[in-house]
DNA sequence: TGCCAGGCCGGGT
DNA sequence: ACCCGGCATGGC
């Protein structure tokens, strides 16, 4: 499994270009494909990434089953309802106060530009799209690039508090880098292949999760061992 | 029992 | 421009 037989696109060079095939190559073979997203529609995809800030995925879950069953997991039908009930809906997910308005936000957003209407919002332009998502209260860069990818098949990275972490601990960017620049990172020596993309950040958190988690003095076992910045 | 989870916002310095 | 508290549930 290789990142230059799979995937489509320019196939940047140089060393980072060839870190970050190794990593992915490492990373395919200890977790196998993680199928991402776990969502069964794009509005679900979306509805999921503003649930799952900074919350467990198995909590999220639970507040996306009973927002099925309510027959809630559609623009419209959200559109219509008062804050205070969705906010119940979705509780187990936590922080259900702020999500709930997180949520309408975005809802409010799709409805009175789009109609309702996801493809229509997913014929902009991937930067005019980001853009106009970060405007809105609640949609912060991780939240809006998972939007991007997952639901609109966007070449975009979605980076996270694991991917930094992970890149940290192996000494390959220091503690204070960016979001944007972590981003740019892997768009500026990938080839720009919204599979790949989806792929590596789901082996990201699927590392983060397991022998990256904080609090683990060290990877003695990890499937990158032996990356560094300068080998 | 305490810590953690696929962030983001707003107020204070 | 940073820094930090608040937001909240459920699992280990």
């Amino acid at each position: 499994m290789s990142v230059t037989g799979k995937y489509g696109g320019p196939l940047p060079k140089g060393p980072w270009a060839e870190r970050l095939h190794e990593i992915f190559d490492r990373l395919l073979a200890a977790f196998g494909p993680q199928h991402w997203w776990p969502g069964e529609t794009p509005f679900e995809v979306c509805v999921g990434a503003i649930l799952t800030q900074n919350t467990n995925w198995a909590n999220v879950s639970r507040a996306i089953k009973n927002l099925k069953e309510a027959g809630l997991l559609n623009p419209e039908a959200l559109f219509s309802i008062p804050r205070h009930v969705l906010a119940e809906i979705i509780r187990p997910a936590g922080y259900y106060n702020v999500k709930s308005e997180r949520i309408l936000t975005f809802v409010a957003f799709l409805m009175q530009e789009f109609s309702g209407d996801l493809d229509a919002a997913f014929s902009l332009g991937l930067w005019d799209l980001r853009s106009r998502l970060l405007s809105l209260k609640g949609i912060g860069p991780e939240t809006a690039d998972s939007i991007l990818l997952y639901a609109g098949g966007y070449p975009i990275f979605v980076v996270d508090a694991y991917t930094a972490r992970i890149l940290e601990r192996h000494g390959l960017v220091g503690d204070d880098v960016s979001y944007d620049s972590i981003q740019s990172l892997f768009m500026d020596n990938l080839p720009s292949d919204p599979a790949l993309f989806n792929e590596f950040h789901a082996l990201l958190v699927a590392l983060g999760k397991g022998h990256c988690r904080k609090g683990r003095p060290r990877c003695e076992t990890c499937p990158l061992a032996g990356i560094h910045l300068n080998p």
